[in-house]
DNA sequence: AAAGGATAGTTCGCCAGTGAAGTAATTAGG
DNA sequence: CCTAATTACTTCACTGGCGAACTATCCTTT
């Protein structure tokens, strides 16, 4: 990956000697972020896979874990992990065909369903989530406490400047 | 997505006080990360969408662009783009389709294939290239120079961790 | 209470990426 | 030299995600 960056920041440096106007820091952070992103989630998954989830699935099934009540509608946890309903339906039939949570229809509401972690799905957060760590652990190996606040806050802070960047201005 | 992160937040670390030994700030970090990048990625990808391409495709008509040949075989293209090649045959059958690129058989490999960047290649990129300028600006705006080298420099030492994970040890 | 609009979830068809297997050309070893 | 291993690219089948269209339920307005 160190190579392949290599390059990449010397073929961002040719096409600027042809557009004076690119921001070559901006352009080399954006591929940075994305370049690492890319890489943490495959590793992310790579530790998922022999459990037979990806990372969407195994992020649903989190979300229904940490909820004091162990269960959430669909759209509710679409919102919170930022995916369309479509796929939210394809994960919940995923989850449900492994046991790892129930679809049932809401009591007060008939257009929704509530789903619901299992006994066994919780069982099997019990089982890989220890396991994770170390690499989560070491993906941020030799990096300072106050550089990882440093980390947090500026990405907290580009996530606002997209946000912002997307839509346009919020106002009446 | 700053609402979307808050509640990752607690739900992180309501799990965690099931699990005491949950690294927080790395597990926020990584969602962080993952979160900013997928949107970084949604952002550029709407810019280059008017055109035709998303990411990978113009990502590789780039790297093409970049070569002072302006060509490369996609074996080299897969190296510095971190991409499959089977994903790579088929970015070049849309390039080449598109008229941007074309397919030549190498003379001195006949396994080789050159692919090059036509003329119309290199005015799409004039064309295309200086309107992401804003974009790319934009995310990092209110960030200081000193801050987006700390970025930098943070972000490739996790690029090092991650694939020292990858890659267990190389040695002799 | 009936009509129009909003919301929840699903289905369908498409694009993007991957692993495994296949073909062809080159290089290495005996 | 001729076989075996390697390398370059392609094809195929599959997973993952998205937008658009559809159905069913609820809410609002009159």
């Amino acid at each position: 990956m160190h190579e392949c960056l290599d390059h990449m920041v010397e073929g961002i440096g040719r096409v600027r000697e042809i557009f004076p106007e690119l921001p070559l820091q901006e352009v080399v952070l954006t591929r940075l972020l994305l370049m690492v992103g890319g890489n943490l989630l495959g590793e992310l998954e790579r530790n998922l896979k022999p459990h037979g989830l990806n990372d969407s699935d195994f992020r649903t099934l989190m979300m229904l874990y940490s909820r004091p009540t162990g269960s959430a509608t669909p759209s509710e946890l679409c919102g919170y992990a930022q995916q369309g309903a479509t796929n939210m339906t394809r994960i919940a039939n995923v989850l449900v065909k492994a046991g790892l949570i129930t679809r049932a229809p809401s009591a007060e509401d008939r257009r929704r369903i509530v789903l619901s972690i299992t006994a066994a799905g919780r069982r099997l957060v019990r089982k890989i989530l220890p396991p994770l760590f170390p690499s989560v652990h070491g993906a941020f190996a030799s990096i300072s406490a106050a550089d990882k606040r440093t980390l947090e806050r500026l990405l907290r802070q580009i996530a606002v400047n997209i946000d912002s960047l997307t839509q346009p201005d919020t106002r009446p």
